[in-house]
DNA sequence: CGGAATCCAAAACGATACTG
DNA sequence: CAGTATCGTTTTGGATTCCG
C-alpha cells in the first residue's frame, strides 16, 4: 500500500455523504426498502438528499433501483451483487469507529475527573 | 452492525479530506516526515491545507507533532501509537478501492468497444 | 408516492501574501 | 521552515415548492 497509488479515495468517495453509510446499513440489514421506508428510517433527511445519495450509490453500481410502473409510484432499493463487496469495508470501519467512539468517551471522562 | 448504532462516520470523519489518506499513507510508509517533506511528496497541496489536515489528524490523536525549537524551525510528524490502529482500516479501504478502480476501468473499456 | 426545481447557508477547498 | 491571515471559489447540505 504505497502512497503513490493510494486508492483509499475510491472507497471514500462512495461512502462520504452525510447519509450514505446509514442508507447502506439499512439496506444491508433489511434487504429491500421503499423510498418512503428509507425516509422513515432516517428522520432528519430531506427528500432531496435521500434522492441524491441514492442516485450516487446507484451510479456507482452499489445499489439497485426498481421502479414499479403504477399509481401511486413504488420504488424499491436494495444492495446490488457488486455492492455486497462493500460490506466487509463497512464492517471494518464500523468496528474501528465503535472503538474510537468509546475511546473518546472515556478520554472525556478522565479529563472531567482531572478538572473537578 | 445495525443502522441504529452506525459508527462508520467515526472512521469516515477522520479520513475525509482531500489529502488525509495520502498524508497517512506517507507517514505509515516513511515513519517520520518533516512538514516540508510532506509538502514535497504532495505536489498540489497548499501550505494552508496541509497545515489544516495535519492539525485535524493531530487533534484526533492519529498523528504526533514534534516541534524542534530551533531556527529555522523543524517540525516532524509521525503516526501515533493509537493511530497505528487505523492501518488495517486504511488497508481494507485501499484494497477495495483498487479493485473498484480496476472494475470501473474495465467497464469503461467494454463500453468503448460497444459503441465503436 | 417519489421525485424535480429553486433558492439559500455553510463548509471545504484554493491562491496569494505576510511572518517569527 | 513552518506556519497565519485574508480573500474568493466550489462543493455540500438543507428548506421549500411544485409535479405526474
Amino acid at each position: 500500500m504505497s502512497a503513490e497509488q493510494c486508492k483509499v479515495e475510491e472507497a471514500l468517495g462512495i461512502l462520504v455523504g452525510k447519509w450514505k453509510p446509514v442508507i447502506l446499513l439499512h439496506l444491508f440489514s433489511e434487504g429491500t426498502l421503499r423510498f418512503s421506508e428509507l425516509k422513515r428510517l432516517m428522520p432528519g433527511i430531506t427528500q432531496k438528499m435521500l434522492t441524491k445519495q441514492l442516485r450516487e450509490l446507484e451510479e456507482e453500481d452499489i445499489i439497485e433501483r426498481v421502479v414499479y410502473p403504477q399509481v401511486p409510484p413504488k420504488v424499491e432499493y436494495s444492495i446490488s451483487e457488486y455492492g455486497k463487496s462493500l460490506q466487509s469495508v463497512l464492517l471494518t470501519m464500523n468496528e474501528w469507529g465503535t472503538a474510537h467512539a468509546l475511546r473518546k468517551e472515556q478520554l472525556a471522562k478522565s479529563q472531567q475527573k482531572a478538572t473537578s
